[in-house]
Formats: structure tokens, C-alpha cells, sequence
RNA sequence: GGAGAGGUGGCCGAGCGGUCGAAGGCGCUCCCCUGCUAAGGGAGUAAACCGGGAGACCGGUUUCGAGGGUUCGAAUCCCUCCCUCUCCGCCA
């Protein structure tokens, strides 16, 4: 959610932010501007009317503990058809403020003057990539069939039980799951974030507070008759861990990591993008989400970025590092890098993080706010989020980029002293 | 799930339908006093929104878990919901 005082001054960035997202109702913002001047001419109205009522109340009291209760009277006389224009303005108002929250809702993130302009996937800028792919001397097989010939993963198994896109993992399958979580965690750790473990599921509000909702809404399972969502992202849940608060400025920054399991729908997924680990209905992921003051969300959207990183470089991962461009960033995000890991049996790269600088955004929708001293008023947070990392995938690649000529699979060192084996065999 | 109790400011804790944004205490900030420390004295100490001002600020409205209602007037009365605690049931 962006600022009102923003979109008043500088309407124009919002409809240019709105285009640049690939978002072309840039009408939007005039209505939201004719709304929000009906709402406030609406509230001096509700407000003087109030005033009055609030003195003729007051003189009543006044009149009836000097007991002249015939005056008083008269008073109360008075006051029915302030009573009903309040009543009248109070809904106006309530209706004006219902309908400018919704217009405000629609309104995205406006993004980061460096990132790059363009509309789809094909604009976004790859900045980097990191490691060298491997070079076999033999047809390097893809996870799926790796995973089935060792017995790590039995996707139908897990149709039969669930359905596609919920596999079991299975023996050291299993184990280098669990490996691999505690791996991230402990690089986490060192790298100064607080470990938490979130709830699994979240209320609507809490998915309006990050921006799954309203727009996102596909994204989510839903468990109706709870009002729950089972999360799509340990995101949610920890960013909200703060909202309606205020922190001390002095609490700042702070560094959280998490382990959560991850559920998506992923409607309209099909083909190469689905086959084995490349997308699931469950997944798990460690998440990193940073809450900073203001001034310094840029430098802590490069931390997290490298904090993202390290698991894939100690692992001897490829990867490469992408920009996103406007068009291709999403709605909430002032600016965002993608992360993708090079699967070697499928040569090509996957999206294992995201990394974002939400800057205000989520922030002004949880309220979520410090105080920067100790008399000061209160100023809204920056947050920021990326996965550290999401696993599915990771496994894909480990698999896929250790794998010998005679069939085995290789750990590598720094995984070791997690899974207990050094090759799956 | 059943029965009961309760939700007040950063925290604890009063609160009669009108003078309550809310006593008192703690904490915190500033000042005074005291050769350090401790103790003491004084002042201050919420947020959002609307309006005014270049601005430090000023005026107003709202907010005592949330939402409705009664009333000229609600922290105080009524209803619904949420949450916390105690007991019972159920269970990892």
C-alpha cells in the first residue's frame, strides 16, 4: 500500500509505476484522489458537527448537576436533528473510507530507480553468474530419474495419497531434506539471523497485511471453514509477527530466519515446468525476512542477497544472479533479484529465491513501525524478504550436478556433517 | 467442545452514565538539589485522522479488545464476535 500524502503529490510516478508494472488502469488513481477529497470534505463536516454535539452534551451535564433540568431539557430537544446528520455523515465517511482502502489496495509498489524497465522475463537483466557448470563425460540424467533410481523421492506414491505435486521423500531422500534445512538454518545462524518457527496457517488478514490478498488470492489453499490459509510462504507468517506494532529504534534491524513447509495451488502449471521437483504443491524453504529502518533497506537488500547466495556457493552450486525488471517483479516489490541454480540434467536454470525490498509497503499495510528516538513519532518500517532457500529445487540440482558415471551421487562437504553419508549409491 | 472469570495508556492498576485521554504507582525524558553513588523535589510522558501555519506548533475529531445498540451524553448499561485465564472434557 503506498502513502495517500505520495499519491496526492505525485500522481503522475504512481500512473508511470502503474505502467511500467504492466498495470494500464491508470485511471485508477483519479478516482482514488476524487474519493479521498469527498472523504475528507465529508469528515470537516462529520468533525464540526461533532464538536457541536460534544459542547451541547457537555452543557447539558453542566445544567443538570446545577440542577435547572427544564433548560436542559430544552437542550435535548435540540439535538435530533444533529443526531441524525451525524448518523448521515458517519456512514458517508465510513462508505468514502471502505471505498478509498479498496482503490488503495489495487495501487502496487512503486519501483526502485534502478531497476530496469520492461514487461516480460525477456527484459530482466542477468547480472551475474556464479560457479562453472559441470562438464560430464557422459549424458548427465535429469533428478527425476536419479531420485527414482535410488529411492529418494516417489512422486506416485505421493499422487496416490495426496496428489501430483506432493511427493514423499524417502530414506536418505528424506535425510538430505532434513540435512539441507538444518544446513541453511546454521548458515543463518551465523550470519546474525534469529531463528523462528512460525505458525503454518494465517488469517485473511494476515495475507492482506504481506499482499497475498487481495490479488494473489489464486496463489493460496484455503481452509474456508476456518477462514485459514495453509501458508504459501514463511513470509506471512513472520512479517506479521509485528504488525500493529511499534518497535524501539534501537530493536532495528532485525534478522529473522525460518523453516516452514510451503504450500501452493499453482494452477496452470503443466509440462517441463511440473516434472519432478520443478514445482510443487508443497515444498519446503528456509526464509529470511529483515525488518530495517528506512535508510537502510538497500544495504540490507544486498546482505540478504548474499546471505541468500552462500548456501549455493558452500554447496558448489552454479548459479546466477537476475534483476527483475518492472514488468516482471510483481505488485508489492520496490525491487527484486531472482536467484537461479543451474540443473544440470535439465540444463537449465532454476528460481530457487527471490529477494525483495518491499520498502514501505507491506510495512503501511501491517503498520508496522519504530520509533526513531525516544520522543520521536513513529515512522513506518522497511521490510524485505528472500528464501534461504527453497529446497525442491536445490535437490534437483544437487542431484543432477553430482552425479558420477556409475550412477552414484556424490554429497557434497560441507553437506556431510548433516545428511551422516557422503554418496548415495 | 462445556462452565466460569476477565480484557483500561510502555507496564501494573483505579474508575460513580456527564467535570475521563482517563486517579495512583512503576518505568522513561528533562530540570533542580546533592562533592561521585544512593535518596529527594519539580515538570513532562499515546496514536490516527481533519483543518490552520513556512515551521517549532495551534484548533478539532476519534480511540479504554473489536463491531453494533440504548442515551442529549458510554471506559461505565445491552447484544455479537475475538482473545486471555481457571475448572471439566478430549487429545499429540
Amino acid at each position: 500500500m503506498l502513502d495517500l500524502g505520495t499519491i496526492r503529490q505525485h500522481p503522475g510516478r504512481v500512473r508511470e509505476a502503474m505502467r511500467a508494472k504492466g498495470l494500464d488502469d491508470t485511471e485508477l488513481v483519479d478516482r482514488l484522489l476524487d474519493v479521498d477529497e469527498q472523504r475528507r470534505a465529508k469528515t470537516t463536516e462529520l468533525q464540526d458537527a461533532q464538536e457541536r454535539s460534544n459542547t451541547i452534551s457537555s452543557e447539558i451535564g453542566t445544567l443538570k448537576r446545577a440542577g435547572k433540568d427544564d433548560e436542559a431539557q430544552a437542550l435535548i430537544d435540540e439535538t435530533g436533528t444533529l443526531k441524525k446528520r451525524i448518523k448521515t455523515l458517519k456512514d458517508a465517511v465510513a462508505a468514502l473510507k471502505e471505498k478509498q482502502a479498496a482503490l488503495l489496495l489495487e495501487i502496487p509498489n512503486i519501483p526502485h530507480p534502478s531497476v530496469p524497465v520492461g514487461a516480460t522475463e525477456a527484459d530482466n537483466e542477468v547480472l551475474e553468474t556464479i560457479g562453472e557448470k559441470p562438464a560430464f563425460d557422459f549424458e548427465p540424467a535429469p533428478h527425476w530419474t536419479l531420485a527414482e533410481q535410488h529411492g529418494l523421492i516417489d512422486f506416485e506414491r505421493g499422487a496416490k495419497v495426496a496428489g501430483a505435486g506432493f511427493p514423499f521423500y524417502v530414506g536418505k531422500g528424506a535425510r538430505l531434506q532434513r540435512a539441507l534445512i538444518n544446513f541453511f538454518l546454521d548458515l543463518a545462524g551465523e550470519a546474525g539471523y534469529d531463528e523462528m518457527q512460525p505458525p503454518f496457517f494465517i488469517n485473511p488478514q494476515s495475507a492482506e497485511g504481506t499482499g497475498q490478498l487481495p490479488d494473489k488470492e489464486d496463489l493460496m489453499y484455503e481452509i474456508p471453514r476456518d477462514d485459514l490459509y495453509p501458508i504459501p510462504t514463511a513470509e506471512v507468517p513472520v512479517t506479521n509477527y509485528w504488525r500493529d506494532e511499534i518497535l524501539d529504534g534501537d530493536a532495528l534491524p532485525r534478522k529473522v530466519c525460518a523453516y516452514t513447509p510451503c504450500w501452493r495451488r499453482e494452477a496452470g502449471s503443466y509440462g517441463k515446468d511440473v516434472r519432478g521437483l520443478n514445482r510443487l504443491h508443497q515444498f519446503d524453504k528456509v526464509e529470511l525476512v529483515h525488518v530495517v529502518h528506512p535508510d537502510e533497506s538497500y544495504r540490507a537488500l544486498e546482505t540478504l542477497r548474499q546471505d541468500a547466495e552462500r548456501p549455493m556457493v558452500r554447496l558448489g552450486l552454479p548459479y546466477r544472479r537476475v534483476l527483475m525488471c518492472t514488468g516482471d517483479m510483481g505488485f508489492t516489490q520496490a525491487k527484486k533479484y531472482d536467484l537461479e541454480v543451474w540443473s544440470a540434467g535439465q540444463e537449465r536454470w532454476l528460481e530457487v529465491s527471490s529477494i525483495s525490498n518491499f520498502e514501505a509497503f507491506q510495512a503501511r499495510r501491517m503498520q508496522i513501525r519504530f520509533r526513531p528516538e525516544a520522543e520521536a513519532n513513529p515512522e513506518l518500517v522497511h521490510t524485505l524478504n528472500g528464501s534461504g532457500l527453497a529446497l525442491p529445487r536445490i535437490v534437483a540440482a544437487l542431484l543432477e550436478q553430482y552425479q558420477q558415471a556409475d550412477g552414484s551421487i556424490r554429497i557434497p562437504e560441507a553437506l556431510q556433517p548433516y545428511t551422516g553419508f557422503d554418496v548415495i549409491e
